[in-house]
DNA sequence: GCACTCCTGACCAAGAAGGTCAGGAAAGTC
DNA sequence: GACTTTCCTGACCTTCTTGGTCAGGAGTGC
């Protein structure tokens, strides 16, 4: 249940993007790199598969760079980690739907689905236009507004 | 984002435990296994970690076996889950409050509370208990009612 | 003393995490 | 056409985690 590095890194790089998307000309590799403080080579191979995913586009040469293949309202952190990542929330490598039970067990999946569908409410109610505005929508306000959700446990 | 096997073995098996509670024995990890098909000696490992959490308590030798330590409505998946894998979200191995952000990921700290906010309203929420009987909280239940939450994404 | 059961550490194979390196292939510039 | 720039791709690498197995030691009860 750990955010991996490379679904951070990814976010925050598409978070930059967003933020450009006003500027016509493309965003280089270098400069995602520097603003967030990312391992070059690394973020490089993370926008390719974001690429592959049909989130990011890319041109070649100079004057080339990376953009958002959709408006920054249309992208939630959802797709990214998903693109990064691969599903949210599975249970050893498969869905819970999936799975079955047995005995005092049976309910777990029900717990699964539930945890499956709580992180799907924050991550798709993110888009990288909220996250770049810091306009988080209510549910993410609310989450966040207790002081107990500020500190470790 | 996916829970472990190790974390779903844990709970099945203090499932199992929470079950015969009102047995006055304790229950042996043999039974434990085959009641949910986990195998014997990894398992040991686990409930010996539960053991060191103070969740179950065991006794060796003829007559022995495990047992939870307090009543069933007393611990939640929560415990179980942060007993076995570790501290819930943690971004790059850090916890989410500890991490600065800078540029247009800024507001992405908020995003990972919110995250974590999540997982722990539906982990904390269910208690050994609640899991055994079926009678899963509220909050589980609104999640799971929709049928958009069993479906694959 | 013996059987039973937990306790513990060592080990192990496969895969993931978090990168680095080297070169190729488009795109633009002169 | 040569050259520079920047993305594209695969190979490689080290360390850690996952998901176990194995062997033996140590309490407990009869």
């Amino acid at each position: 249940m750990r955010v991996s590095a490379k679904a951070d890194y990814a976010v925050r790089a598409a978070a930059e993007l967003a933020a450009a998307q006003k500027e016509e000309a493309p965003v280089k590799g270098e400069r995602l790199a520097d603003a967030q403080d990312i391992p070059l080579q690394f973020l490089e191979h993370i926008l390719l598969e974001l690429k592959h995913h049909g989130i990011v586009r890319a041109r070649r040469g100079a004057k080339g760079g990376y953009w958002l293949a959709r408006p920054a309202d249309e992208v939630t952190v959802a797709e990214i980690v998903r693109a990064v990542e691969g599903p949210i929330a599975h249970v050893q490598s498969t869905p819970p739907e999936d799975i079955e039970y047995r005995g005092n067990a049976e309910h777990l999946q029900a717990v699964w689905i539930a945890v499956r569908a709580s992180l799907r409410t924050v991550l798709e109610g993110v888009t990288l236009a909220d996250l770049v505005s810091g306009e988080l929508p209510t549910v993410v306000g609310e989450l966040t507004s207790s002081k107990d959700a500020w500190v470790a446990r």
